[in-house]
DNA sequence: CTTGATGCAAACACTTTGCAACGAC
DNA sequence: GTCGTTGCAAAGTGTTTGCATCAAG
């Protein structure tokens, strides 16, 4: 995998905001930018460990912290109980989840810029990122959904 | 606090699903519904756990598994990395969070009702309800951000 | 060099599970 | 009376912290 975009950007902004590009920060960056990857905290430990072994599970989890408070990485939960963190450079993100496989789509399509401007505008916001998430059945349990209905 | 038509809702929803209405679960429920409550398990345990200190802890996990399972609860970050509880019986839930001191505000503009056509068209999916989360810094924390920055 | 960042291990917190007893229906 | 549900306590995971060492700038 070419190093992305995302990951560029992501050590950029670590870098201007003054702090040290660590190759513990660096694989935890990239890996979070693989395949768009949907990780828990520990499947991303998991994850960064089997790229780079000698990476640390609290730095893993320092490394997060840190992210998530410049606004590289935002949190979601796809419905379940979990975070699950999410490589975010522009900050914003969209998911279409179902509600019965988990199955999860991302998609670009956004439709918020209006309700933002209005929003700041009622309550003096100034808007730097926002998450969607849209629950339904996909296709395929919605056929299984509407036959266990019937029985 | 009246019992809210939320609490109805769900309580309703519950017997319609066949479970049975015990008081575990009406004490999460009421709890959930009070003064819109952010609140993570472990918080969710304690607010509880105040109001009825009969009920134990994994009754309380239990509970959200079943509510969240039948769409009644939704989870959120709220921006951190703990998931927080929302009763949702409507399936909708839209939130606006400070960046800075996460003071938290719902709103009830929506406007994904285009969007959710327009996806379902596009993927199949039926959907049942959505999470909208906008971050962004409220009127004080942005005069502390760019005075911070002039510094 | 300096100082922030790291890896480790131990402490701490959170969540799940097995099971006997209970109470909603 | 039945069987789903409960509370408890123990087991199992996940997360944070203190500290000596390391390496990025």
């Amino acid at each position: 995998m070419l190093p992305s975009k995302d990951v560029h950007d992501s050590i950029e902004a670590l870098r201007r905001s003054g702090h040290k590009i660590t190759q513990a920060r660096r694989e935890v960056i990239e890996t979070l930018a693989e395949g768009s990857a949907h990780l828990t905290a520990p499947r991303l430990v998991e994850a960064v460990q089997e790229r780079a072994p000698g990476v640390g599970r609290a730095s893993v989890y320092r490394t997060l912290e840190l992210l998530t408070r410049l606004g590289l990485v935002q949190t979601c939960t796809l419905g379940g109980a979990a975070a699950i963190y999410v490589l975010t450079p522009t900050g914003n993100h969209h998911h279409v989840v179902c509600i019965d496989c988990h199955k999860t789509i991302e998609f670009d399509e956004c439709v918020l810029g209006q309700l933002e401007e209005q929003l700041a505008e009622t309550l003096g916001f100034q808007f730097e990122g926002h998450l969607v998430e849209m629950y339904g059945r996909c296709p395929d349990c919605l056929v299984n959904h509407l036959k266990a209905d019937s029985s």
